[in-house]
DNA sequence: CGGCTTTGACCGGCGC
DNA sequence: GCGCCGGTCAAAGCCG
């Protein structure tokens, strides 16, 4: 497809679940269909890791080209011990990514736990559990077959944790705020010495 | 030695 | 009920 340019598309797009399960759906075509109204009511809870998932994805990958996608709804599903499955809501994200790399460097550090073969695919889908503790959140990892350049990321849950490598890099940043803006408070009527 | 990946086995859901 | 398929487990092996 010479339509998928890089360039001209958004760096990230917004797409329901349901549209990325139509194997049929051109990725660049995505962003046409964007149902934001239904992404953006009574969903916040989804949505803010969504946004902290686009904050971590954008701030890292370098290897990784700008043409993502990011698809969000609610899983039915959710694992129980013994690998059986329990039908419940869960938030699930589905970003699809233009690299190299399989592996989406989003900040967190995950566990492989498995890899299959997927039907119609060439490529296998990789299993993903997040390291923390306490912390449940899965990913799985596939290129798509009609786009081997794609890969289609899809998180399940909510990290209850900070991203890592995002609050490694946040934090001299955010202590060069702290200081500059007591440096504007003090030059505000403040006391005239800084330190 | 601990953490991670690999990989075959296992299990449940689903369609026929 | 049966077979296919997707998701998970867990043992073995690899690596820093």
């Amino acid at each position: 497809m010479e339509s998928q340019d890089p360039q001209n598309s958004p760096p990230f797009l917004f797409t329901p679940m349901s549209m990325m399960q139509n194997p049929n759906l051109e990725p660049q075509g995505l962003h046409d269909d964007i149902d934001w109204v239904s992404l953006f009511s009574g969903q916040s809870n989804f949505l803010a890791d969504a946004n902290a998932m686009m904050e971590c994805a954008s701030s890292s990958s370098s290897s990784s080209s700008s043409s993502c996608a990011l698809m969000a709804e609610k899983s039915d599903k959710e694992t129980m011990k013994g690998g059986r499955l329990r039908k419940t809501t869960r938030p699930r994200f589905a970003f699809q990514t233009r690299s190299e790399d399989d592996i989406l460097d989003d900040g967190y550090r995950w566990r492989k736990y498995g890899q299959k073969a997927v039907k119609n695919n060439m490529h296998p889908r990789s299993y993903y559990r997040c390291t923390h503790h306490t912390c449940n959140v899965k990913k799985q990892v596939q290129r798509l077959s009609k786009d081997t350049s794609i890969v289609v990321t899809t998180y399940e849950g909510i990290h209850n944790h900070p991203c890592e490598k995002l609050m490694e890099t946040l934090t001299p940043l955010l202590r060069q705020m702290q200081f500059l803006s007591r440096l504007a408070s003090n030059n505000n009527g403040g006391p005239s010495s800084l330190l």
